[in-house]
DNA sequence: AGCACGCCGACT
DNA sequence: GTCGGCGTGCTC
């Protein structure tokens, strides 16, 4: 027999299927992982089909089989040539993406680490009625075990062997080696507690399961109780003997998002986040390949998960940019979850309250189907938002950066001992240009995009289309001279509140301050005991956590994210302003909500003080439609880099000619099309270039291989060339 | 990704 | 004449 294989080496090259002679001592299986000799090497290697004969000529042998067990099913294996297709990604990446990173190498075996647990058939108090009054130790070992199960060897360090080993005797501590890899949180039980759901919840469900298509948009205003539908939806899932995928943004991947989860399925849960080491996530991933977990939680890359019979696939903030994978291998998560919906005859469950442009637009035209939770579980309205004209501010001589409103809002919140947030907008690095009079941004004349200031050459360009532009030194609108480019940054902001509250404690939260993750959960946790009065931070604060006593959201410089380079720009920044402001009011104090902007007329700003996304989306639609942007068209970008320049350029001339040979027999497809230096020229001591397109979507996948083609055909060594659709990021 | 093969410069 | 530089190409 012949066995097709991947080899595990990641290079365009070397990926493409060979063929070995199954030698027959070994019972090779598809899906499973093998050793083969590759040239002169031994080398890993993925077995993806059998088949009776080869038309290679001498074959080598199958040296051995790695595993017990089959690690790839072949839903994951057509996934891996769906992606092939799709993403034009190699077949080793997409394997590689299906299976923890350290089972590649062998280096970790399953673990049998000792994990102990107090006897759950014991109560505590039986527990204390056998413990000697003077065994000190003991006691104290039952009271850190109380709070849930740990490993021998964190114990050991700080309690004596013969402390351990007289509770294992009396059997008070349970010894397991099965349940190695278990975070602490598996401690927390199940409730097991049957759901009560509104009817607005409930409707959701059943539109769910009834529901003739396989992705259906759940938009739930924020405070609507999507988690509960989820939960609910999972349950239904478990019921008919199915199992689930749930996605969500790495950042809201918190402790207690998993507690929850682990309350209510208890250890049918996979967990796979971040915080877990290389062999605690291949136990979950073990657990869930096993059958013995039937729901996966996690960020992005839980959706591979090695499930079988996939029933609901949930994906939790479905705008959220994360679920991009922009560095390689790209995909798209959505299409991944309908690819596994389609292979399992599965639902995908798409939740947000502020759904992307291309999302609720596939909704109206009925790919998706809606379910719509228009009502707060609080019957509380929505905080009411204020937005304070910054222009005005400053014509009355006020040039700090928060306007006399919010200033006056702080004070009193801040008195009458409640909390505030104020947000800082700082996406990208990039600034725009504006004058602070009129609230005039400079933009392009050929794409409808603001423009970037670049201070190495005083110019202003599009990142779009590369236009420049010489730097503005009066408004062409008003003929002020207050023109702005700069940014401010927390640090300067957590000085004007000093300045203004010397006796407030005040805490800050940006990339500066959370270089860890447990940074980022300390400031939040701090912030939740009331150890300090006002948060200020970046996007990091607007998603998650309930803080009931925050009464005050401050949004400072709304604009940053508006004006940022992005087509997506106006998507982006409503949905900021719509989940910041949903930080306030969250209990009975009802809460208030001040966004300062330059531009108090955007529509964006009038739309979200309103809440009305579908008016933002009838506006937003219409824009992308007459500009020719996404979703009506596909942008493609060609990145190209090298320490070398002139072999970039060359490589960025060659395939620009291809490419335009091409546009030039297919002008109806083509919006535009331009090669120029990238954003960022420079990065890292590699030189950048890029070649962009705007196409019509109706030949699009004809035009991608095309591109991709072309591409593959000029690979050069020492030059890197990759392509993007719909980047999130132009630098 | 490695590793071999192969064709040009500076050495005993 | 030979050692070794790394550019090019192959691995079932």
């Amino acid at each position: 027999m012949i066995a097709k294989v991947i080899v595990d080496i990641s290079n365009s090259q070397t990926d493409k299927i060979f063929d070995y002679e199954i030698p027959s001592n070994l019972d090779v299986r598809k899906g499973a992982r093998v050793i083969v000799p590759f040239g002169p090497r031994r080398i890993e290697g993925f077995c993806i089909d059998i088949a009776d004969k080869s038309d290679v000529p001498s074959l080598k042998y199958i040296e051995a089989v790695l595993d017990d067990f089959v690690c790839i099913s072949e839903e994951m294996l057509a996934l891996m040539r769906y992606m092939k297709d799709k993403f034009y990604i190699r077949y080793v990446d997409a394997l590689r993406l299906f299976i923890p990173s350290k089972l590649r190498g062998g280096r970790v075996k399953e673990l049998t680490r000792i994990y102990l647990s107090l006897n759950p058939n014991l109560s505590f108090d039986e527990i204390l009625a056998q413990i000697p009054a003077r065994a000190k130790s003991q006691l104290a070992l039952v009271e850190r075990l109380r709070q849930g199960g740990e490993y021998l060897t964190a114990l050991s360090n700080e309690f004596s062997s013969s402390a351990i080993n007289a509770l294992i005797d009396k059997n008070i501590i349970v010894k397991s080696s099965e349940e190695v890899g278990r975070k602490p949180m598996a401690s927390v039980k199940g409730s097991g507690e049957s759901v009560q759901l509104r009817d607005a919840q409930k409707s959701a469900v059943d539109k769910i399961f009834a529901s003739q298509n396989d992705v259906i948009l759940l938009h739930g205003v924020t405070g609507s109780g999507k988690t509960l539908v989820y939960i609910n939806a999972i349950q239904r899932a478990l019921a008919e003997g199915r199992t689930a995928i749930m996605l969500v943004p790495e950042i809201s991947l918190t402790p207690q998002m998993l507690r929850n989860f682990r309350g209510y399925f208890g250890d049918s849960v996979a967990m796979l986040h971040s915080g877990l080491s290389d062999g605690e996530r291949f136990d979950e991933w073990r657990r869930l390949l096993k059958g013995e977990a039937k729901i996966a939680v996690g960020a992005r890359s839980a959706i591979f998960a090695p499930i079988k019979d996939l029933g609901l696939i949930i994906i939790d903030e479905e705008h959220d940019s994360s679920y991009v994978s922009e560095s390689n291998p790209r995909y798209r998560t959505v299409d991944i979850a309908r690819f596994r919906a389609k292979y399992n005859n599965a639902k995908v469950v798409l939740g947000s309250a502020t759904p992307s442009i291309e999302s609720y637009l596939l909704a109206k035209r009925g790919e998706y189907d809606l379910a719509v939770m228009s009502q707060r579980i609080s019957d509380k309205g929505m905080p009411d938002i204020e937005i304070v004209n910054m222009s005005h501010q400053l014509l009355m001589g006020n040039d700090s950066i928060f306007s006399s409103t919010l200033e006056q809002k702080i004070v009193d919140t801040v008195k009458k001992d409640e909390q505030v947030m104020i947000f800082l907008n700082r996406r990208g690095h990039s600034s725009f240009v504006m004058c602070r009079k009129c609230g005039y941004i400079a933009k392009c004349t050929d794409c409808d995009v603001s423009l970037t200031y670049h201070s190495v050459d005083n110019l202003l360009k599009c990142h779009y289309c590369g236009k420049r532009y010489k730097m503005l030194n009066r408004c062409p609108d008003c003929g002020s001279d207050s023109i702005r480019y700069g940014k401010i940054g927390t640090q300067r902001v957590v000085e004007e509140i000093k300045r203004l509250l010397p006796d407030v404690s005040v805490l800050r939260m940006d990339n500066e301050t959370t270089t860890t993750k447990d940074a980022y959960l300390e400031i939040l946790g701090k912030f939740a005991a009331k150890e300090a009065q006002i948060l200020v931070g970046t996007q990091m604060i607007a998603k998650g956590h309930d803080f009931p006593d925050v009464t005050l959201v401050g949004i400072l410089d709304a604009d940053m994210s508006l004006y940022h380079q992005d087509y997506r720009s106006n998507e982006r920044t409503f949905q900021l302003v719509t989940q910041v402001a949903g930080r306030a009011g969250r209990s009975d104090k009802g809460g208030k909500v001040i966004l300062q902007t330059y531009a108090p007329n955007h529509y964006v700003y009038r739309y979200a003080s309103k809440y009305d996304y579908e008016g933002f989306f009838q506006k937003e639609n219409n824009v992308r439609k007459t500009t020719n942007f996404p979703p009506y068209t596909t942008i493609i970008r060609v990145l190209m880099t090298s320490e070398d320049e002139d072999k970039v350029i060359e490589v960025a001339k060659s395939i620009y000619r291809r490419i335009m040979e091409y546009a030039q027999d297919n002008k109806q497809d083509f919006l535009y099309i331009q090669a120029m230096k990238a954003p960022l020229g420079r990065i890292q001591n590699k030189f950048r270039y890029q070649i962009i397109a705007r196409i019509k979507r109706d030949n699009e996948s004809k035009i991608i291989a095309q591109f991709y083609q072309v591409i593959e055909r000029n690979q050069s060594r020492g030059v890197t060339v990759f392509a993007e659709l719909n980047p999130q990021n132009m630098a």
